[in-house]
DNA sequence: TATGAATGAGGCTTCATTCAT
DNA sequence: AATGAATGAAGCCTCATTCAT
């Protein structure tokens, strides 16, 4: 009698959705303000659904920003699993990760900042996080993979370490997106209209590939 | 006896000294937490002087928070200017000054952890200070110089940006820092022992010398 | 008998109670300090309610008191909509209308005070608000009917303006209230016992009716 | 000696011009914006003087605002003063007072207003004040005698009440100012230009006669 | 007589969170 | 599953006033 009821009610009942609505704005927020800047209030009134709910499925705020860090790295790693790069030799290989770290980072401003402010908060969240570490390995084993089959062709000089190489690729990605305000701030925006940003994004791949080359 | 024991003292009536105090803890506590995470309270505990005497001097949090930033970047420009390259040769120049850096990064982590929180907050408060972007100009000039020494004698490729080049540099020293926390929750602690990372700095040093070149 | 006992209680979950409770405490609180000397506190205090819930009706201190002076408004105006006039001759109904008019000021000293404070601060919430425009031409629809009586009648002279007129009356009646404070300091306070207001009162509307007449 | 040095000083030293602007500057503070709203720090920035000279000639915030509402009531009693009716007939001397306190009043604002603070605030500070008191039995005698004169002279009714009088004319000459701001605010500001107002007057003068007459 | 520095008390407001229905 | 009402704790800021020189 009760699913009946539920049924026949018709009404919105559909906690996955909810959630999903809720992680999104909250995604938003804490994005554009940081953990303490973000409102809770503002999610609630930017959901569908209410103050009350957020509550319900989260817990409270720090459950609710740890689940949104969360959703954003996925959503991240989902979008990097499209390229593949085994059928490349080992230097374009890497150039088309370079150029793609480059370009999806640029792509994603709000999951750099999600990730800016778990630094500000020393990666307590993150460290709590089992979920996110795994998937961050399967981008190494790719740098590895292309290191290892560049190594073995000659191309690559040996010795290069595949988290070293992501560091460094990382580095000029994410640079690029976390300061674009105090650099432009600094230093005008010209380097931050699309067409500089390509000629950033080819000298970025250059240079990590003059750095492996041997 | 009396008179001498107060000016010994030193004590109160020192308002420069009252506000380098007062700075002082402000940039540890928004370093650590924020602006919106900073809390007034927590300042006054820490100095020597009192919370009314925060509002007396510095206005109101925004405001502290500005001086603050002002001061952070102060510090670490005065810093740079101890580094002499006008008489290395480009390549030694640039080498060094990339060093230097990367170094100088690593030293100041709570100025790298200012200009994070300021990214956050869109560079609002960088935009409205005259001071800082002047500062900044003088980092362009000493690049500008190298880049132009370099080309002559034939060492660098034609077409550099000294601006894009401080780009690149800042990247790889800022990333190392900023990111410290993600990365190593990610990957490990590794890199950021004191021999990688003297071997991350002597890196990025090839990295840009290696870009650089004809 | 759970439920009995609560819904008989009608305690709290009572917005509209609630908020009038804060709106009577608040005007009893402007009235007698203004706004700059009215402490929410008192007012959390004397209230059924609490602090919070203050901010959370009303939103801040402004606009407690810009609700305050409308309510004062409404409630003024309600009063004077049980006045009927239209079945009097018109001098009549002057008559009546000036001494209901000083009668009803100084029946209501708190509303008297709410207008002084807010001529204090030169109207500047009253101009915010368009709910109290709308209430006062009522009252000068009535005088216009008056008026227009009269000198069809030929009782009134021609030529008068049934704004000027509110004005005179008003004048005088709060005159009355207004000033009872400083007027009793200087020159004692035989004119506000009980039967020296009747006599001012009823020589106002003297003074009325002898200007209006032909 | 002593004086000889302060002549030598050459200096400020003038107690009582420095008195003197302290008062002009917070009667105006004060009538802008009544005893809470009034600020010591902006009276002390507009004066050529300092805080501490405001508590060391005048203890207190209190005891300011009392010596600037004698000083305000003072002013305008010798403003009154000027006025010489012994001369006049009954009827033109009062016709003549009429029009010159509705003037006065409109050429007094910041006075008007410092004395609806003082009501504001209970008549408190004007009650402790026994220089204000004296002042103003000056203007009831000046009434009292046209009154018994017109009285004599059979122009005016028998029983009026010289100090009932100066009720209505006050009332008209100050609720043109002191309400000014919500009256303009309701209907509109038709009444307070230049024309209009000498209207007002005159009209005043005309309801004052006509009620005195016999 | 004069000044800038200093202060304790208290004001207004906001926040994440929970309750009653 | 859902909502508007309610709350305690704590945050930022301001004020009249006094101190040290």
């Amino acid at each position: 009698m009760k699913t009946i009821k539920k049924a026949k009610a018709g009404w919105k009942q559909n906690p996955e959705a909810v959630q999903r609505d809720i992680l999104r704005v909250a995604t938003a927020e804490f994005a554009r303000n940081g953990l303490s800047g973000a409102r809770i209030d503002r999610i609630a009134a930017r959901t569908k659904s209410s103050k009350r709910m957020i509550y319900y499925y989260f817990g409270d705020k720090d459950r609710l920003y740890a689940r949104a860090l969360e959703a954003a790295y996925a959503k991240v790693r989902a979008g990097e699993d499209q390229l593949d790069l085994a059928g490349l030799p080992p230097d374009e290989a890497l150039a088309r990760l370079v150029g793609f770290t480059f370009d999806h980072h640029r792509s994603n401003p709000a999951f750099i900042r999600m990730v800016m402010i778990e630094n500000i908060h020393h990666a307590a969240f993150l460290a709590g996080s089992e979920a996110i570490r795994g998937m961050n390995l399967a981008a190494i084993d790719k740098l590895a993979d292309i290191v290892r089959r560049g190594e073995a062709a000659g191309l690559f000089r040996a010795g290069l370490d595949p988290i070293e190489l992501h560091w460094q690729i990382s580095a000029l990605s994410f640079f690029n997106v976390s300061n674009r305000a105090t650099f432009s701030a600094l230093f005008g925006k010209a380097l931050f209209g699309r067409e500089r940003q390509e000629h950033l994004r080819d000298h970025s791949v250059e240079m990590i590939l003059r750095y492996v080359r041997v």
